[in-house]
DNA sequence: CAGTGGTCTAGACCACGTG
DNA sequence: ACGTGGTCTAGACCACTGC
């Protein structure tokens, strides 16, 4: 029987009592389901790219039906938090494939040709949180944030600046030479390295002036109308991990969006 | 019994043919029955906002279980095409809700107040298809189609010059006047006068700078940044029936996006 | 072949909106 | 009280994957 030797890390209570620790809260039976399974993908008992356990064992491990359980895992891979593979078993997703790339890189060159991007890293330390940034990411006043600034390129064209404000305490071990190092998404080794994982996103953007510093960088004149993408990154439970702002160059690539 | 009042309106067939005409291509119950209800939508057999049958009856109508029927319609929920209202019934999208709206006007001031939008419309005209018009909009050369240039306030202020090109074929009685005097989102027009339901589109965002013409309607000087959304509408059966071009000031407004 | 998710069914009961 | 969609269950069979 898998019921015994599933029991959540971190719980004392047997099993029954964990379906029985939040039944007391009204909603719907998958409801609840979700929860505890975002709550167990949140404390890591399931790691990126890793499986979950089949339908079977989690209606089992929660007393409930397989189509209970079903129901809660349709929600959360409709919300990307998982993906399903049939025939093999339902895993954690990750931002270590093509697919979370495309869903959160949304500047593509015009022709649509599929273009190797590389990033250069100009600047990573830490400092004083500013005060925008304390109110954006829910931290304290005086709170460190690690600054980075990096250029990303699509072939060997500069294409996109980005200023990003991560939590220093979340991101205590983040380098100039760790970055140098790393090869592919940012938001994989965020993941990966430092147990965050970026989930959503809230972008604003705008059509603002090169200055002379992006200008130099982007190779475009000084007052070249660039893209500017304002964005705040949040995780499980909807707590704000990054602040971003993009400037990128419109001439040759473009923001791509679907509204549906 | 439902099944013998409901033979769908231009099917000759009776009511277990209606199934058996497609279950020849091999796919999922629940599928097939999407199709036969986009196609009912399609034609018109019920109109936007109007309530679809319950669950009950078009399980009886297409011969499957409640259980099938719900699963499409869940679908076409998740794709917006129907909304479901608990203890009302299932009912038919429509762009005159402010729901609606908010999906697709995605310029925000950056104050988040809510602000009353009016729509000037400058020109309307029908005209030979440009080049690249007929070939977004799968016209033959030589087609018309009907251009509209209208500027939107946001409050007083002018904040978005759109230009819009239809086809001419399903938008024959589209005038200025019939323009000037309408309230109410340019979707909803569309959708009640013209029969032409937009569900989806999609977008290229870049920044240039505002020529002379755009910039005195838009009440910026010459040059500024503009933030210009090209976009290609498209409704059921993914068939194009609009590119608009948009150029949005954004001093004091933005463009919203979520990414999930 | 066994195990996984995917489909389909049938039936019970609940929550909501309306008369 | 009735009809709607919403939840939950149980069980059968299918399709895909990997051993």
């Amino acid at each position: 029987m898998t019921l015994a030797t599933m029991p959540a890390p971190g719980e004392r209570l047997p099993i029954g009592d964990e379906r029985a620790a939040v039944s007391a809260v009204f909603s719907p039976l998958y409801q609840q389901i979700k929860s505890l399974l975002v709550a167990a993908l949140e404390r890591g008992e399931w790691k990126p790219g890793e499986p979950i356990p089949s339908e079977q064992d989690l209606a089992a491990r929660f007393q409930v039906s397989q189509g209970t359980v079903r129901k809660a895992i349709d929600d959360l891979a409709a919300e990307n938090l998982l993906v399903r593979r049939q025939g093999k078993g339902t895993f954690v997703a990750t931002h270590h494939e093509p697919r979370a790339q495309h869903r959160f890189l949304r500047i593509a060159p015009d022709d649509g040709e599929e273009r190797a991007t590389t990033s250069r890293f100009l600047e990573c330390k830490r400092i004083k949180a500013p005060a925008e940034t304390v109110a954006q990411l829910d931290l304290r006043a005086g709170d460190a944030v690690v600054y980075v600034r990096r250029l990303l390129f699509f072939g060997e064209r500069p294409v996109v600046l980005d200023d990003l404000w991560l939590p220093g305490a979340a991101f205590k071990g983040l380098t100039a030479e760790r970055l140098a190092e790393y090869r592919g998404p940012l938001y994989g080794l965020f993941e990966t390295e430092f147990g965050t994982r970026m989930i959503r996103a809230e972008e604003r953007l705008r059509a603002v002036a090169a200055v002379p510093g992006a200008a130099a960088l982007l190779n475009v004149a000084p007052g070249t109308p660039l893209l500017q993408i304002e964005r705040v990154s949040y995780t499980y439970g909807d707590r704000p991990v990054e602040v971003r702002r993009a400037l990128g160059a419109t001439d040759g690539f473009h923001y791509r969006n679907t509204l549906a």
